[in-house]
This record gives C-alpha cells, sequence and structure tokens, in this order.
RNA sequence: GGGGGGAUACCAGAGCGGUCAAAUGGGGCAGACUGUAAAUCUGUUGGCUAAGCCUUCGGAGGUUCGAAUCCUCCUCCCCCCA
C-alpha cells in the first residue's frame, strides 16, 4: 500500500449535473475522501446559494474546502493549488484513491498541471489599477498595458478588464513583463490524474437547474443573502444566486424576475464550464446515474 | 356610439419610399480564459446547393422603376370621450 500507485480522480462536470451524490457514492466504495473544487462552496457564510453538501452528505464522507474561507479571506487559485497538494500529500499515506470534485475548471487544471508562480501584488496596487479602469476606461488600461508588456497586450482579449488589470498588477509587482513570465508548462505531479466527466442531455440538465434553484428558494435563500448585504461589494458574492436577489433586494426587480434570472444565469454558467471541460480529450464522459460504471472504470484503471 | 394609437425576426423594440435580411437590447447557440474564475470577455443568431439566390416586417389588394415604410379594405390589440 505505501509504495502502490496514487490517483487523484477529478469528478467535474456542469452545475447541478449531480457531482455531489455520486462522489459521496464512489468515496464510500472506495473508503475515501473528497476535497471539493467549487470556488464558491469555500465560503463558510454562503451555504444555500452555493448549493454545498447538506450535514448528512458531510457526515457520509469527510469533506475537505467546504466552507473553510470566509468571504472577507483573500483567495485565490495558487493558494488552492498549494493547499490542495498538501492535503493530497496526507491523504494519500492514507488512500490510494482521493476524490476531488467540483465545477471550478482553473482550480482543477491549478492542482492538475499546475500555475505559474507569481507574486502576490499588494492590495493597494489592485484597488489603484482598478480605480484607473472604473475611471478612464478600458482603453486607458490597454495603453498601459502598451508601455510595460506590448507582446502581451497582442495576444491577449484586449476587451476584458481582468486579464489586462491582471497583467498590469504583474508587471508592477515583478517589474518584469507579464509574457516572460507566464511559461504556462505543465508541472509533473507524483501521482495519477483520472478525469470523470458528469453531463446529462442538455433539457434533463437545465429542469434540475431550474429545480433546485426553486429548493434554494424555498430554503431562504432570499434570507442567507439579506445578511450577506452588507458585504455585497465582495468578490466572493459576485455570484448567481446572490447578485440576483441583491437586485431584488433593492427593489430593482421582482422576486419572481430574480428566480428566473438565477435560472437563466444558472444554465449560462453550466454552458461555460462544459466549454471549459470539453475543450481537452482528458476527460471521460459518464451520466450521473452511471456510478456501477464509473466505478467499474476506476477499479479497472486504477491499479 | 365617437376620436386616437398600434400590429416588425424567439422576445422587447428602432426603422417610416431605395444604402433593410431589417438598428439596439434580451434570450438562444458557439467560443476564449494562468490568479478573488458561479468571475470576465468574444463571436453568431431567417433559409439555402451560400462572395449568389430565395422567403420575411398582422392579412388581402393597390400605387411606384422600387414598399417594413404610401393608399384601400379586413382581422386583432391598446387608449380617450360617451
Amino acid at each position: 500500500m505505501i509504495n502502490s500507485t496514487k490517483y487523484l480522480v477529478v469528478i467535474a462536470g456542469p452545475t447541478a449535473v449531480g457531482k455531489t451524490d455520486v462522489a459521496i457514492q464512489l468515496a464510500k466504495t472506495f473508503s475515501s475522501e473528497i476535497l471539493s473544487a467549487d470556488s464558491r462552496q469555500f465560503y463558510h457564510e454562503m451555504y444555500i446559494g452555493t448549493a454545498k453538501p447538506d450535514q448528512q452528505q458531510l457526515d457520509e464522507v469527510k469533506h475537505h474546502f467546504i466552507g473553510h474561507l470566509s468571504i472577507h479571506d483573500y483567495y485565490n487559485v495558487s493558494n488552492f493549488e498549494n493547499e490542495t497538494l498538501l492535503l493530497l500529500k496526507n491523504l494519500f499515506q492514507q488512500n490510494n484513491i482521493v476524490f476531488m470534485v467540483g465545477g471550478s475548471g482553473l482550480y482543477i487544471d491549478a492542482v492538475c498541471r499546475g500555475i505559474d508562480d507569481f507574486p502576490d501584488p499588494k492590495p493597494e496596487l489592485r484597488s489603484y489599477l482598478k480605480g484607473v479602469y472604473k475611471d478612464e476606461g478600458i482603453v486607458k488600461l490597454q495603453e498601459m498595458l502598451l508601455q510595460l508588456d506590448p507582446e502581451y497586450l497582442a495576444t491577449v482579449d484586449v476587451n476584458n478588464p481582468n486579464r489586462l488589470l491582471r497583467a498590469l498588477e504583474v508587471c508592477h509587482t515583478t517589474g518584469k513583463k507579464f509574457s516572460e513570465q507566464r511559461l504556462n508548462n505543465s508541472k509533473t505531479r507524483d501521482f495519477e490524474i483520472i478525469k470523470i466527466g458528469l453531463n446529462l442531455p442538455r433539457p434533463e440538465l437545465f429542469s434540475r437547474i431550474e429545480f433546485r434553484v426553486d429548493q434554494m428558494i424555498e430554503k431562504g435563500l432570499v434570507d442567507e443573502v439579506k445578511n450577506l448585504l452588507p458585504f455585497r461589494h465582495l468578490n466572493a458574492l459576485n455570484t448567481v444566486g446572490y447578485k440576483e436577489i441583491f437586485d431584488f433586494l433593492d427593489s430593482k426587480i421582482t422576486l419572481e424576475q430574480a428566480i428566473t434570472n438565477i435560472k437563466t444565469n444558472t444554465r449560462r454558467y453550466a454552458k461555460r464550464q462544459l466549454t471549459w471541460f470539453k475543450r481537452t480529450d482528458e476527460f471521460t464522459w459518464f451520466e450521473p446515474s452511471q456510478v456501477n460504471e464509473i466505478t467499474n472504470y476506476l477499479t479497472v484503471n486504477c491499479k
């Protein structure tokens, strides 16, 4: 056992497809634990709107990275990569197979192939750059980047403020061009990675999404969001299910409209997730009902 | 009963004689994405045997070289006065 190969089994897929249930069943079958790769389930203040596993589910299988952060914390993919690798090191002492479940593609990739190291930018720099963007617009950011890193500007999506902001941030904090430091090399890991994709026919997925949104409302999403109102400016709350309720609480729209908007935005999110995961052919796809098939697949592939 | 306004692509809504397969927004579909990523951004959206052709702007006629745009009638919707 000590020297046998270790496997990280990634279970990814669009939101509401049924990842949680599948993961729990698999983790029980293989007597293992689950670590979440869901960038919103990290925050303990957000519960209903992020469709976290409930207490009963958490009792069935040990979960990691569920509610381990506060919405006030600074956190990013790199932190996640490091924490996950550390945790995996421990988990692999006991288990040959560990499950990573989630829908945040970038976070999953960071664990599977790594992400370049950059120093964290100073908070003042970040807010300064955001101010520039707010006051002078995207063109100003493009001009600034043209000075600091024309090579990157030539390849980025120049209309995407987040990309430009990040590049400027890195240029400033490191004093070097972002494009020169962005190696984008795959790191080697000392464990094998098996990627399982979960999906359903579009109409089925969409009706699951709608059902789940209705359930969230019944469980008290509005109250949850109401309590978070003072912190609405925080990044963690720039999230489907929360921002629409903020609009309702602002009386900009009716509750009914807010619910409709959440459903629409969740569908779009699911589509973006699928676009991300289907980008590579590394995933083996199953429907969430095929737990037995997945179990067999893993049994065959994890020697 | 009288007066007025309106019907435009999946939805909303511009256009009011040629440059209109028809602005814009929403939605849909597709895509990008190495840093708070459930975020952010992009393309596309009548049909086809696709640099061309065909069928669209409530319906039926008409005027005109040419109509979503003008005229007539019809159908339906909204508002105001009685």
